[in-house]
DNA sequence: TTAGGGTTAG
């Protein structure tokens, strides 16, 4: 029977509709199939492959290997471990590259002992596969590894690839890990390319131990093409080092996207720039960015750091779609500038929205620091409560301090100790977050037993930390145990501990932006563009 | 047919 070659062009999809019978199922090459679920999950058409791939199953007794592992980056950790198990039952699993794909996939899901215990398993580990277990310690938060797994593959003669080093500089940026770096650099030179890829990689490593004229130098002495993603980096990298001047010149080389745009506003939020943050909110306005879900959680999170909330909530009001994160950023705003009411209103709509966007546990510690705020007790109960009935998460040692705060605030005692003792009873160990809300629900409702537990545990776990000192001082000068006062402040002056300096953003950040920046952003807009306000400015 | 670079909330 001759069956119609299926190429993966851009109109296969459509033209497999056509062929989706039985009998192209159960004639066609297995690999041509397992090619469409691979072009169905490289598209983003998860659903597509998915159905592909159940009817393979169903119909085809040749399934291999290759049939699962596109689905495997794509799927959940409960599916990808179906996908595992399922593997394992047709007798694919065994192999480098189904071993390589269930590896990385572990690691996508920060399940690193299952990720070990597969790279244990291979017999035969080819670059590809230390590759993948690099990155998975990488992933894992663990660079220090990734660079033990480096050196492993020295020692088993393994031949680095691209890949390898990029990884690498990655692990080196983590670190702040400047001589490794270096020498990482040189085999880039090496290879004698010019590589966007391994160069952006440089760029970013550069800027991340603070080497910003080292970055700027790989990319001006590049010669072949720079793509976005190399712009951004170095933008990124430039204004987290405060090089303002430079990032704007990256920034009018070519025509920024909104990642880059992104980049700007995050640091305008961090030190309080609103007038550089409105600047970028214009230009992002003309070029459509505020499509851009992402560039808008930012920008309304940069208002409400700004104290501008109700700009907060006019960009909050303008996002088209939005997700977990655009919600919990503006029940923040509301919470932070002492807008409780309101932000209990927004969660309630959050939750009534319709949408499938679903608070998560930040959504949680949003609206229970905004009751803590507020001094709202009761909504902060239900909220509390809520969380591990309705939405199964169940509360960190953040959610129980802040908890514990608003109890505390109320002067309810007997509560706040309820809410600890249900803490431990769940497994949750208790942080010094925790020991603090403790000990000031303590202060202020007299409990001297329970006071001094909290502030013996605060104690132990950072003995040297001046503020947790001073807070135990307080509490046992609240409770009129001055000579316990006294003995704390002579622990103090004898360790030569002295109280950190409060910190407070407010009003420091416009001081921070000489005028000029004003004029290195003028340069990333259109010619036909002017600064005036537009929008909700 | 498995691995790599840039941007969001506590």
């Amino acid at each position: 029977m001759r069956v119609r070659p299926l190429t993966l062009t851009s109109n296969c999809l459509s033209h497999f509709h056509s062929l989706s019978d039985h009998h192209q199922l159960l004639h066609r090459p297995i690999s041509e199939l397992n090619s469409l679920i691979n072009s169905y999950v490289r598209r983003a058409q998860p659903i597509s492959a998915w159905n592909l791939f159940r009817s393979l199953r169903r119909l085809r007794s040749d399934i291999d290997a290759h049939t699962f592992t596109p689905l495997l980056r794509p799927s959940s950790p409960s599916l990808g471990k179906q996908f595992h198990a399922q593997m394992i039952r047709t007798g694919v699993d065994s192999g480098t590259v189904p071993k390589t794909a269930l590896l990385d996939m572990y690691s996508r899901h920060g399940s690193l002992d299952d990720s070990l215990k597969v790279f244990d398993e291979m017999l035969h580990r080819d670059v590809v596969a230390w590759n993948a277990l690099l990155s998975c310690f990488l992933r894992c938060g663990q660079p220090h590894e990734a660079i033990g797994v480096l050196r492993e593959m020295g020692r088993e003669n393994v031949e680095l690839s691209e890949f390898t080093l990029c990884s690498v500089l990655k692990s080196c940026a983590s670190l702040k890990a400047l001589e490794l770096g270096r020498q990482v650099h040189g085999l880039v030179v090496s290879l004698g390319r010019d590589l966007v890829v391994l160069s952006t990689a440089l760029i970013d490593f550069y800027c991340s131990v603070g080497c910003v004229d080292h970055a700027l130098n790989v990319f001006y002495s590049l010669n072949g093409w720079k793509d976005d993603m190399m712009h951004n980096s170095l933008v990124s990298g430039c204004i987290r080092n405060g090089r303002y001047g430079e990032a704007f010149k990256v920034m009018s080389l070519v025509k920024p996207n909104a990642v880059a745009f992104t980049s700007v506003l995050v640091s305008c939020s961090e030190k309080l720039d609103l007038v550089t943050g409105k600047q970028v909110h214009c230009v992002a306005v003309r070029r459509g960015f505020t499509f851009d879900t992402q560039l808008c959680n930012v920008l309304l999170d940069m208002y409400a750091k700004c104290g501008k909330i109700s700009l907060a909530r006019s960009v909050f009001d303008g996002i088209r779609r939005k997700d977990v994160i655009s919600w919990t950023c503006m029940i923040d705003a509301y919470g932070r500038n002492g807008c409780g009411k309101e932000a209990i209103e927004l969660f309630q709509s959050m939750r009534e929205d319709g949408s499938e966007v679903l608070p998560n546990s930040v959504t949680f510690l949003s609206v229970l620091s905004a009751c803590d705020h507020s001094g709202m007790v009761e909504e902060g109960k239900k909220c509390f409560n809520m969380m591990r009935e309705k939405y199964g998460i169940d509360p960190e040692p953040e959610h129980y301090a802040c908890f514990i705060d608003v109890l505390g605030r109320a002067g309810n005692i007997e509560e706040v100790w309820s809410a600890y003792q249900n803490m431990i009873q769940q497994g949750t160990k208790p942080t010094a977050g925790v020991w603090i809300a403790l000990l000031n629900a303590c202060s202020l409702s007299q409990d001297f037993e329970r006071g001094e537990f909290a502030a013996k545990h605060l104690l132990l776990l950072d003995p040297d930390k001046a503020s947790n000192i001073v807070l135990v001082s307080n509490f046992y000068a609240a409770i009129g145990r001055w000579d316990c006062v006294d003995e704390l402040r002579s622990i103090m002056r004898t360790k030569g501990l002295v109280k950190e300096a409060g910190n407070s953003w407010i009003g420091e950040g416009f001081n921070d932006m000489p005028g000029h920046y004003l004029l290195d952003c003028s340069a990333i807009q259109l010619e036909s563009e002017s600064l005036t306000p537009v929008g909700v400015i």
